[in-house]
DNA sequence: TAGTAATGTTGCTTTATTAGCGATTCTAGA
DNA sequence: TCTAGAATCGCTAATAAAGCAACATTACTA
């Protein structure tokens, strides 16, 4: 569940979480304008969030004066990702997961997008698996529909409200009517989006949930059973 | 070199960053008043802190009332350690250089502190090497004495101004000293403090610099040189 | 089960911080 | 060398944040 706003937020928190969002998702060291333009926001505030930012470490500033994280982030990283033991649990359990030749996959949703942890195809190592896929709609992953259907329907009205959303052509109605399905299975089963006739099956992991858990390949409606019920027997191991 | 504070610094964030990393930090998750005494803060003020981050997915609240790194953490994480780069360019060098039998590291520097992104001793999956240690003070490791060496002494002095020195008993003087030693050497080689007669040498990687990779274990002085070849041959695959 | 202590959170008011405008400095490219 | 765009600064007014006191919630013990 999303938390509500409490009676006075801080808005230069915010503020400065949005500046540090936008430049951990930019591929590129970005400038301080140009990050200011993605956020509709004014230069000088941005400025100085980047260069609060850059002082604490979180972000550094490169040769040509771009920003982009710096050794604090990666320290924040770490900890959150690989302290809190959320990698550490995983990984083994996704490696054993392999063994049905499906593309295994750990996310974790985040507004309206999923950021893949874990996204290993057959036939590449396991710890290539780590940071392969960045952001995704969260609307267009198994992931993060099984994600989706932990939030009340009126918290994804919000996420969504008057955005198109990628997949649900037919708005926001097809998507909650999705969600109510995905809800009753206790599990999604997706089509992914290309000539393949290949699906997703996702469940999620964590109390409350905070990430998910899933299979993608050429899985027939008859398959889909097995792969859910090992994929509920995985995500304890990694819910913690 | 650490950013020197700008005109107009954000002081909510830098609180914000604050009470960020003692959850981030945090072994287990941690209540309200108890974060607010060991940040020396009013507990209001983290209260409202912590709900603003809570709210912004970043932090969640268990059902005990306590606070611990959310969703939203993970995808940054994920974001700065997997999608820059730096996690995916670093495994397969990690990899490599494990050819010597030797423990293989690789760490980044915030404050006086390292965290270790990488570490992992001959004998164990490289993978398995992902959040095995936490935060360790810098001073206490080869690659917290390189990467403080690649600052100035004033900054040094800054970040241990009052403060006793972990395995320097003689003080800031005698850390000057190490350091001194470290930059015309171009690289650190440290005695492991326990009975074994183990060295960890270490070089940093990245212009500049923000990460530290080193090799530790039976070292004699005579070997030093080669390994060093190999961690400064390694780092630019690292650093980006 | 009731009481107590600790914790979490709110409302109100004051004050200090932040925002934004205009100016200045810096950098890159022609 | 000049120009344009980007980065950053200084100043001032406004508003957001801080802190105090009060209230709400929870957990533990007798």
């Amino acid at each position: 569940m999303r938390a509500k706003l409490n009676a006075q937020p801080n808005q230069s928190l915010i503020d400065g979480i949005a500046t540090l969002q936008a430049l951990a998702t930019s591929p590129e060291p970005v400038g301080c304008r140009e990050l200011a333009r993605r956020l509709d926001a004014d230069p000088t505030k941005i400025n100085r969030l980047l260069k609060t930012l850059a002082y604490l470490g979180i972000a550094r500033q490169t040769a040509n004066r771009k920003y982009t994280a710096g050794a604090g982030m990666h320290v924040l990283a770490a900890q959150s990702l690989f302290a809190s033991g959320l990698i550490r649990r995983a990984l083994p359990v996704l490696e054993g997961l392999r063994r049905f030749g499906h593309t295994v996959a750990l996310g974790v949703l985040w507004g309206d997008s999923v950021s893949y942890l874990f996204h290993a195809p057959p036939g590449i190592e396991a710890s290539a698996g780590l940071g392969r896929i960045g952001l995704l709609p969260a609307t267009t992953s198994g992931i993060g529909i099984v994600l989706l259907s932990e939030h009340d329907d009126d918290e994804v009205r919000d996420i969504y409200r008057d955005r198109e959303i990628p997949m649900f052509p037919d708005g926001i109605e097809q998507l909650i009517a999705k969600l109510a399905e995905v809800r009753a299975l206790g599990y999604a089963r997706v089509h992914v989006a290309d000539e393949r006739d290949h699906h997703v099956v996702a469940v999620s992991t964590g109390d409350p949930a905070h990430a998910g858990l899933a299979l993608s390949g050429w899985i027939p409606e008859a398959a889909t059973e097995p792969l859910v019920a090992a994929l509920r027997e995985a995500a304890p191991e990694i819910g913690g």
